[in-house]
RNA sequence: GGCGAUGUAGCUCAGAUGGUUAGAGCAUACGGCUCAUAUCCGUAGUGUCCGGGGUUCAAUUCCCUGCAUCGCCA
């Protein structure tokens, strides 16, 4: 089996926020989910590069429209390995063999009579230097240049698509589940029952010359969909790469529902119009909004998706948007909600249920995976569970219903940490004779956490790869990296030395209160009279900090790629560390340590210090180093890690 | 203006071809355990299932209508 998946190519007009993020993250869990089942996975993003925005755009910066578009496509690509992203080719319409394919598509289209030379009427602003339609108009005016856009005819290409509007439709009620979720399917067929108009796929180059030319008519340029949606096959090689006759007959897009029509319209006719078969399924998802408002510039609640990991890692991030939104409708994004599932979903429940089964195996079976044993009443209602699961993990998976295999998922890890309290294996411990019984309960846990790990595989690929490590497996060992294989009771080894870990999700503070307007006298006062509250003020009353103080400290694990001594200073070096963005860092350890012996070294450092400028470098952090004496001399030693790790990773 | 969707616990949502006490998670309160990241387990609540009308022995579930929100189209 093969499976060929997509994001749109973003449009460079923009940086990457949460959107394009949830999107990418998508097409990724779905990828490492069909990998997972042993299949053939070709996974594609990329970045749309044509048209007058990006044009306006780069003469705004004074730049070349190439150099602009270079900087911007390189923000995405970059975006994409933060967020654990691996896309297999990332293509970009300005690439040399998409040009060409776009031309070659043109010139077949064209030649077989489906593109014609026509008119088009319209009310054209020169300010916007775009066709205006009459609801955009106030008071007949254009909104941005308060005056009338003129009447104006122009002549174009237009692609004939109201020709394969009933072959589409045709196609459509033949496979149900063509575009899902359904709701968006009803809106196509909502609109394909009405005429299709035909689509007007050119730009004269006295309006435009940044976009691909048509190859039949050199005063044009082609307009963005005849340009973009092809990509798709550009991406494999058509018309003749081997990739392409693989991969194509397994196309799933992924969009969200801004870009519907295109994609179930526009694009499928075009299909039909080359001859080729079409994709196999739509799948459309809604909008992240923020704090309950569309995310938009002006407002100013853009959300980045590189912020994000910073604050909150990249699993959580990836398990939340997962968990948060049912696919197909709109969610809302708050720091509340994304702390609450952290500490509620992945430390206590998966976290704690991991760290409390692997200090009970220390303990009791000096961390090695125990024998079985005889199966009784609690542990059958384990296993079923446990199966049921995957059974249902694997169908929900397959819909693109993240949010309920996560469901599911955690039920298991619910039924787990409730099966530790009805055996208290700290009970059996005690018992000499119940030794057996107390290595087959451990025996289920691991199993258990087994099975999570290889679950969790598609949507925290680091927290499953740590798990693994703590259950002494591989990360490409079948019983956690193939699902049908793995997905089976009673694969882990006895024996099997099991390794101790840090807790997977540390706990986060609640964000604080929004900063408003002070309450109004008569409200309740917040209670504090909680127990887990009198603890806290217990504790910081005698001087020590508290874990949660403790934990606003962004403590990380820090890769040195550039040091070189700052100027008039010798104490000081300029380091440039990734942690895992690009940050630079003045330390002073000059006295110490050599510049070119750093690089490529791991050192910790705070990640959320307060910057500053010391001698004219900005500082973003602070690295970590031990003070020492030796014979009465000052001595500073770097920190780092026993082993490595992404440039990035917490230390907590 | 046309078409469609949605409106269920404080919050996010699930659900029933119409039929006895309408569910889950989070949040809240109380109790228990100690293996665990002060975590976990248990118990306890609150709902005119958007308003109005109709069909029916019976409607939150079906029909009509109104309101609200949202989407698509014009």
């Amino acid at each position: 089996m093969t499976t060929y998946i997509t994001t749109p190519i973003y449009y460079v007009n923009a940086q990457p926020h949460l959107g394009h993020a949830y999107t990418t993250i998508v097409a990724d869990v779905y990828s490492r989910f069909r990998r997972l089942c042993g299949e053939d996975v070709r996974f594609q993003t990329g970045t749309d590069e044509h048209g007058d925005k990006i044009a306006e755009a780069a003469l705004k910066e004074q730049v070349s429209p190439a150099d602009y578009v270079d900087r911007i496509s390189a923000l995405y690509r970059e975006s994409w390995p933060l967020l654990h992203v691996i896309p297999d080719t990332f293509i970009r319409t300005t690439d040399a063999d998409h040009i060409k394919t776009v031309q070659r598509i043109l010139q077949q289209v064209y030649d077989q009579g489906d593109i014609y030379f026509g008119e088009y009427s319209g009310l054209y602003c020169k300010g916007c230097e775009r066709f205006l339609t009459e609801k955009e108009l106030v008071g007949g005016n254009c909104p941005d240049h308060q005056r009338p856009p003129e009447p104006i005819t122009e002549q174009n290409y237009f692609f004939r698509m109201s020709k394969y509007q009933q072959p589409l439709l045709d196609h459509i009620h033949a496979h149900p589940d063509f575009i899902t979720p359904e709701r968006y399917k009803n809106e196509v067929l909502s609109f394909l029952s009405e005429p299709l108009e035909d689509l007007c796929i050119s730009r004269p180059t006295s309006r435009l010359t940044w976009g691909i030319a048509l190859p039949f008519d050199p005063h044009f340029v082609t307009y963005v969909w005849f340009d973009a949606l092809i990509n798709y096959l550009t991406g494999i090689g058509y018309p003749d790469g081997e990739s392409f006759h693989k991969y194509w007959a397994a196309a799933e897009h992924v969009i969200a529902k801004d870009i519907l029509k295109p994609h179930a319209i526009y694009w499928p006719t075009m299909l039909l119009a080359m001859g080729l078969p079409l994709y196999q399924h739509l799948h459309v998802h809604g909008y992240w909004n923020v704090d309950e408002t569309k995310m938009s510039k002006s407002i100013g609640n853009v959300v980045r998706p590189a912020e994000l990991v910073a604050e909150y890692g990249v699993d959580t991030v990836r398990y939340f948007l997962m968990r948060e939104m049912s696919f197909g409708l709109d969610s809302s994004f708050t720091s509340a909600k994304i702390v609450a599932r952290k500490n509620s979903d992945l430390a206590n429940d998966l976290g704690n249920l991991f760290s409390r089964s692997m200090a009970m195996l220390e303990k009791y079976t000096d961390s090695q995976v125990p024998a079985p044993g005889a199966t009784e009443e609690p542990d059958e209602s384990l296993q079923q569970m446990a199966l049921q699961m995957l059974a249902q993990y694997h169908e929900d998976m397959g819909q693109f219903q993240f949010h309920r295999a996560l469901q599911g998922v955690w039920e298991l890890i619910s039924h787990a940490n409730k099966y530790i309290v009805v055996n208290e294996p700290w009970v059996l411990a005690k018992d000499p004779a119940r030794q057996d019984r107390l290595q087959a309960v451990l025996y289920n846990l691991v199993e258990c956490l087994r099975l999570l790990t290889l679950v969790l595989r598609p949507v925290m690929p680091q927290t499953s790869d740590k798990m693994a490590a703590g259950l002494g497996l591989n990360v490409d060992d079948p019983r956690i990296a193939n699902f049908p294989q793995g997905a089976l009771w009673g694969l882990s080894t006895a024996g099997t030395r099991l390794r101790i870990t840090t807790p997977l999700f540390p706990r986060m503070d609640k964000p604080e209160r929004e900063a408003g307007p002070a309450e109004a006298p008569g409200t309740p006062a917040p209670k504090t009279s909680s127990k887990k509250e009198k603890k806290k003020a217990a504790v910081a009353g005698i001087g020590v900090i508290g874990f949660s103080q403790f934990q606003q400290i962004d403590l990380r694990v820090a890769e040195v790629v550039h040091a070189e001594r700052v100027l008039k200073s010798d104490r000081l070096l300029k380091l440039t560390v990734k942690a895992p963005e690009e940050r630079t860092v003045v330390a002073g350890i000059a006295e110490y340590y050599a510049p070119e012996e750093l690089i490529g070294c791991q050192v910790l450092i705070v990640a959320n210090l307060q910057p500053v400028e010391i001698m004219g470098v900005q500082s973003q952090g602070m690295v970590l180093a031990a003070q020492t004496e030796v014979e009465g001399k000052k001595r500073l030693v770097l920190t780092t890690v026993s082993d490595l790790v992404p440039a990035g990773s917490k230390v907590a």
